[in-house]
DNA sequence: ACCAGATCAATGTTATTTCTTGATGCAGTT
DNA sequence: AACTGCATCAAGAAATAACATTGATCTGGT
């Protein structure tokens, strides 16, 4: 019986920094010390709340989702990250606070991880990558804003076809539920949607 | 979309320990206050390769399997663990070193955890606990060196029929590929075992 | 040459997850 | 009062994943 070895190649993560500056021999030799692969498994938590996030995440394989599960016991997704791209609950990580939201994973999925620890050490021996991480941030941040603004001037419908259009790189590859958790409709009415608009094209 | 929330009786942990020795009520305060419950759920990690095994843990309800993933990929099943047993690496738990081994759970799995620093505590404050973790440990390095030695020394179908022996309880709830990889040999070989044991009845 | 067991590929069986549909309800518009 | 936009609950249907069986073929050790 065979079992997922976590392949450790560190590649993707590299090529995801060069994207933005070359990285010195050095600095590779860095980033390969200081980041640790991690294989979560489907459903499994990368973060609960009450815990403090350690960690910066970046997705090598698979998918996570963030959420924050409200006091009916409603969950309510932040953010889905797949490939290539970053996640952490920024708040609780700097400021080591207990994080309010929880961080699962809907395949299973790859990770590298930085804790708060080395990635300071990383800025401070290289801080070249004060820059990447800034820019990372703000990347981030912009997307979020838009989210924001998007929800909260939206019908349902309207959320559903930007979410298809920002998310198109998932959309077959994410269970409806967890998109309409994300939209914030229960997956019935997103049924409902998907099947309006299919009428609506023929 | 509603999420799975953990109850928390400690009922069956204090059971058996009363069944070592009665407990007085401020010693079941202490268990009470130093374990913790947790739920994983099926294909879920509790340890992974690689990390400080920092909790023991005793089974509630569901199951748990600790195993090794050699260098082929194939993994060999140490143990399975059920309903009132207890499972850890207790070399990586006492010397706080990473562990070599994998554990995770074949069903949703409900446990209490004591970490390591809380079990020294409650050593300290009630030793009566060091008679009954002795026992305990004891009783698991006996069916250790039983599986041992069984190993060692048989064939196949003779390691078929002792694990069917031994793990009675389970054999009906336990995956037949966990089975074999327990036994040490591939699923489809346990398969035709387990026909030859059928025709041989009849 | 034979036996215990592996490997590979195909297929069958069950269980689990995901999706859809209908019925009904309810709070805000119009 | 009726209509719209959504929720809730229950039941099935459909899709997928996990598990089991079987046949064919191979291998290393006696």
């Amino acid at each position: 019986m065979k079992e997922n070895l976590l392949q450790t190649s560190l590649e993707p993560l590299l090529d995801y920094f060069n994207g933005f500056i070359p990285l010195s021999g050095e600095e590779k030799q860095l980033v390969t010390k200081l980041f640790k692969p991690r294989l979560y498994r489907k459903r499994q938590y990368v973060l609960q709340e009450g815990d403090i996030c350690a960690q910066f995440n970046f997705v090598v394989r698979g998918c996570l989702r963030m959420y924050k599960v409200d006091e009916k016991g409603n969950t309510h997704i932040i953010q889905f990250t797949a490939e290539n791209w970053w996640l952490m609950d920024i708040g609780s990580f700097h400021l080591k606070t207990p994080s309010e939201l929880n961080i699962d994973a809907l395949e299973d999925t790859m990770v590298f991880q930085v804790s708060h620890e080395n990635l300071i050490d990383l800025y401070t021996r290289a801080p070249k990558f004060n820059l990447i991480f800034r820019v990372l941030i703000e990347n981030s941040f912009v997307s979020l804003q838009k989210r924001l603004l998007q929800n909260i001037s939206s019908t349902a419908e309207e959320r559903y076809l930007s979410f298809m259009q920002s998310y198109s790189h998932l959309t077959n590859r994410l269970p409806q539920v967890q998109m309409a958790a994300f939209i914030g409709i229960t997956p019935e009415f997103l049924s409902r949607l998907r099947n309006k608009q299919v009428k609506a094209k023929s």
